[in-house]
DNA sequence: TCACCCTTGATGAAGCGGCACCAGGTAACT
DNA sequence: AGTTACCTGGTGCCGCTTCATCAAGGGTGA
């Protein structure tokens, strides 16, 4: 139970004021005497008043708020972008409302009907692993409000995207193993929906044709980015016949687990098996050998979206741009490889 | 500059009917014809008509919004207390709003007023490293806001508090290394003013008496948590006539930086020297040598406070209790130790 | 000195989108 | 005809901005 909030009108009342007059003096607006100003800030201040900003967008129908939508959290990728997109949102008198959707669709539709029931002014969206419908998303585009995509991005829309170079970035990965003498590569992909698995896995053929080595698809194996389940595939790869001496992950949280049941089998990284993620996570170098990874700006990618949404949302609907920012990558080698 | 937005005034009209009508249909009123609901439901669906949150907050005075103010992100700490307090504010239908203080307390009390601003329902905190007055906080137990503290919390405020045993835990963490033979125990402290601080350095203190080792204030170095300071300080205490054998950290990214430092110094870990660090985070576990460390239940602490905060938000402000839960820490010995 | 205009500082009312309460109106039943 | 149950309409208001008004005073020219 609140109690009574402070509004104009108590200061109005106090002071003997039209609530019009206090709303001017509180808003600057120039044909308020300056003594009448002065006496309205300094019993605003007194009585802790603050502005209801439910109210003003009410009016405005703008709430400077921007949505971001996230799969998860747990992994410092997000967190990190986060960071950035907050940077650049906040200096221009934005806050953000953050949601996760727990990769699945169901959350990230709910996801989006809170985003528009509190009237963001725009929306900053990764897609979860699951998400092959985008009715939800194109409502926001239909209502004038602007949306851009980051890191896992949805192909059908035209709207504003930032993404790395992930074909390049696997490509030079891949590249790196074979020329530190590498055979028989594996992948352990990510879910074939999403864009970035389908360029990483591009960039991993790419790399192993470009050297002559046959595909082999018993070594290509799609999961559903649930860490749990690395164990299964890591020990499926290792009994094979012919088991691969390295293994190219489609992100740093699978290389490492991939690590960790290698050595958990008496094998040695890299003397019997090369590893390689992509991300540079924060734990990527601290690990033990330190992972070889492909790093991404991930704070940068935050501020892009951010700055490419701000763009947007400056820009009447007929304006509107689909630029797709593509960021490069950049090959770290340590010593998992 | 968005379009306008679908309100219950456009399906009124479509339909021929009044606004009040409309609005019964949609909040599920019974007084409504079964076909009248259908044929308003249908259209608005059809319209993609999303309620206005902002229009009935501002009615209700309620916005079922709970905001979160953490001093940073970048560690897997706060990520992880805010997955727990959003499970549990999601279940009550509850939104989250997050800020970042960033440390400063500026930033902080301007965070406060963008919450106060959107008028958040309840609010949990953990203070930054320089937040010593606490009057933006205050305000809103004036203004009749719950306010729930984790983690870092403030003393002269009558809340609710959700804390681990950091007393406990650096007691057992030091007493560990003292039952694992090392003699010169030397403590990488935090900020003073903060009660972790002080409840950890006390923990330290009192294993040191217990086992009869005299304190040495060389030792005890407290830091403003700046990780890239760090270097400076564990050079420093290597570089002492007795320099110690153990160094307990405030947490867990100063101990892996502190083990970072001594492996430049080409010395080892835990042979020459022992490090522990508390908190447990993703990280300790990965590194070489993996961390000894006291765990916290993270993300148990999310969801205590944020039961805390709604707990309070259904009191009465005149019944409004001030609990401290103290929750257990664990800790647990790998190999740098 | 007076009528007029301009400036300054303040007021009043409408309305943003939705909810809630008070009034009706209609049809069916007593 | 009176009562009841069911539906539906109208209005006020949440806190604030904004536009149209207006009163008071100062300056100007005849």
């Amino acid at each position: 139970m609140k109690r009574h909030q402070v509004t104009i009108v108590d200061i109005a009342k106090q002071l003997n004021l039209s609530k019009s007059t206090v709303s001017r003096a509180l808003t600057g607006h120039p044909s308020v005497h300056a003594a009448t100003r002065q006496a309205v800030l300094e019993l605003a201040e007194q009585l802790d008043y603050q502005r209801n900003m439910l109210a003003i967008s009410l009016i405005t129908n703008k709430t400077n708020t921007i949505g971001i939508i996230v799969p998860e959290f747990s992994s410092s990728f997000f967190p990190n972008v986060i960071i950035g997109a907050q940077e650049i949102a906040s200096k221009a008198g934005y806050n953000t409302v953050i949601c996760q959707s727990n990769e699945t669709y169901e959350t990230e539709v709910a996801n989006t009907k809170v985003m528009l029931a509190n009237q963001v002014d725009g929306l900053l969206v990764s897609i979860t692993k699951e998400t092959k419908n985008f009715d939800h998303l194109k409502v926001f585009q239909r209502k004038g409000i602007p949306i851009v995509f980051f890191n896992r991005v949805c192909d059908d829309m035209d709207v504003p995207k930032v993404i790395v170079d992930d074909f390049d970035g696997a490509y030079r990965a891949v590249t790196h193993l074979i020329e530190s003498g590498r055979k028989r590569i594996a992948h352990l992909s990510g879910p074939p929906a999403l864009k970035i698995s389908e360029k990483r896995l591009n960039g991993y053929k790419a790399a192993l044709r470009k050297n002559n080595i046959e595909l082999d698809e018993e070594l290509v194996i799609p999961y559903d980015l649930s860490l749990e389940k690395v164990p299964i595939y890591v020990n499926h790869l290792l009994n094979l016949d012919n088991p691969p001496d390295a293994i190219f992950a489609i992100n740093d949280p699978t290389a490492i687990e991939i690590i960790q049941v290698i050595k958990k089998r008496g094998l040695k990284v890299p003397k019997d098996i090369a590893v390689v993620g992509f991300s540079n996570d924060y734990a990527s170098g601290l690990i033990d050998p330190a992972l070889t990874t492909v790093s991404q700006p991930v704070k940068e990618m935050g501020k892009t979206a951010a700055q490419l949404l701000l763009d947007q949302m400056n820009r009447d609907v007929a304006d509107w741009k689909s630029i797709i920012r593509v960021l490069k990558t950049e090959l770290i080698v340590r010593n998992s490889s």
